[in-house]
DNA sequence: TCGCGGCACTTGTTTGAACAAGTTTCCACG
DNA sequence: CGTGGAAACTTGTTCAAACAAGTGCCGCGA
């Protein structure tokens, strides 16, 4: 049984205005309805319509100060999580076309850094992918991830270059639930220039990735190399008492 | 002159109760004391105790339920905004030590892309600085900001190589509330490679940021270039329902 | 001993009121 | 005509009170 109470009433009213904004009823730019007229128009009193007021403060919907009515922000971004996990989705939502090219599939003997970041011994066995990723059709990101061995051997009645390896995983009941990224920049070599046609030694923006399954264990080891021309990585943060940022990648 | 009057109550009982986290006096995981009791404690309201703890919310430190008393969370990171945007206070925040040597600062007409982005005129007059960061006295960053004239103009009485430019801001009055932020990587110029110790050409982490201020205006651009052998960026993102990323700098 | 109900406690929601502090508007005075 | 300042309006802060709803524990009964 699904319980289907009203939610609460500042609940309401922020979904309320949050509706009118993304709808463009109330333009970046305009002032909110004051206060007062926010209770009247919900038939609520001022402390429940400030509660939903700082909920779209937190959220960087509006901004204003004492005296001043609130302000309507430039629009914030939806989805950015799985946006910044899966090439192929993030690839659909900016209406571009993901193409892949698989270089190799192997399972071999983990290297000392994935070993590492993976908490397993060096030498145990991890399937490795090398994978050239494309945006209409122009090289735009070279993948090396290791997976451990259970998860990978899932791997190989894959098409490898049928798509999204998540969403792969994911129909075989693992699911990739939180991330740490870390980025730096370093130069390209000989196979990543190759590959993104760039000249060896150029800058290359990487995102090295260790990923975890539901349950806390960590499941993939991923050193993502982008070309910095095609590809940023833009976060949003506001400071308004929550930290809500906003994480996309972007082509400028 | 400096206003210096005593901050609203339920700022009060949020830093309080921020402080006690931080200084592990609530360890992770211990159960916040009872609104009531806070309110006795803090000789506060109730609402007054939930705007903090609403607050603290926010931020990602506490969570919990109805009828649950709040939890302390992952101490892990505590004040990723700030953090990511001041300098000086992410290192001294890892325990190194901040340096900087301002190379220069101007007042000029904006150029192209920074009238751009500040959304103002090419040409109308910005504050430009040029300076270096250091961390333990190595080179580490390139800081190139333009603020719009009417801040900028506040950091003529800014002792270039006090400290945390964000601080001396925020003491004239001048919040900044919200930013966003771009990373790619770029080989480096001339002026990069002499100033920060490395080869022309060799690859940087860049992050250009655009603050605004708590009215929404846009504030400051920067161009800011790491050696990406010193500094990396670290996203934290977990899909559980809600998308709660910590972001923060790390020394490798 | 095990299980279930109820009680005590806690947080969530909502209202109403009052004062403080910052902004905007507009009128009267120079 | 313009300008200073008061008045009206707006948001920020704080208190007090009441009920709803969820959690955890204790004790009673089977």
């Amino acid at each position: 049984m699904v319980k289907s109470v009203t939610p609460p009433l500042h609940h309401r009213v922020a979904d309320a205005l949050r509706g009118r904004i993304s709808r463009g009823q109330l333009p970046v730019g305009a002032a909110l309805p004051s206060e007062a007229q926010l209770c009247e128009e919900f038939a609520a009193s001022r402390g429940t319509v400030r509660q939903a007021l700082a909920a779209l403060r937190n959220e960087g919907l509006i901004g204003g100060g004492q005296g001043k009515q609130p302000v309507v922000r430039q629009a914030a971004v939806a989805q950015p999580f799985e946006t910044f996990l899966s090439f192929t989705r993030w690839a659909r939502e900016m209406g571009r076309e993901p193409g892949q090219r698989t270089v190799e599939i192997a399972r071999r003997g983990a290297s000392q850094v994935a070993a590492d970041v993976l908490g397993i011994d060096e030498g145990a066995p991890v399937i490795e992918v090398l994978r050239l990723r494309l945006l209409d059709g122009i090289p735009t990101m070279l993948e090396r991830s290791s997976f451990i061995e259970p998860v990978g051997r899932l791997l190989f009645d894959f098409d490898p270059d049928a798509g999204s390896i998540y969403a792969h995983l994911l129909d075989r009941g693992i699911d990739l639930r939180a991330a740490r990224h870390t980025i730096d920049a370093i130069g390209a070599d000989e196979v990543d220039a190759k590959l993104l046609t760039v000249a060896v030694g150029a800058p290359l923006l990487r995102e090295r990735r260790r990923a975890t399954d539901a349950s806390g264990a960590r499941v993939e080891y991923a050193d993502d190399r982008y070309r910095p021309d095609l590809v940023t990585f833009t976060i949003d943060n506001v400071q308004a008492g929550r930290i809500s940022p906003h994480i996309l990648k972007e082509t400028p």
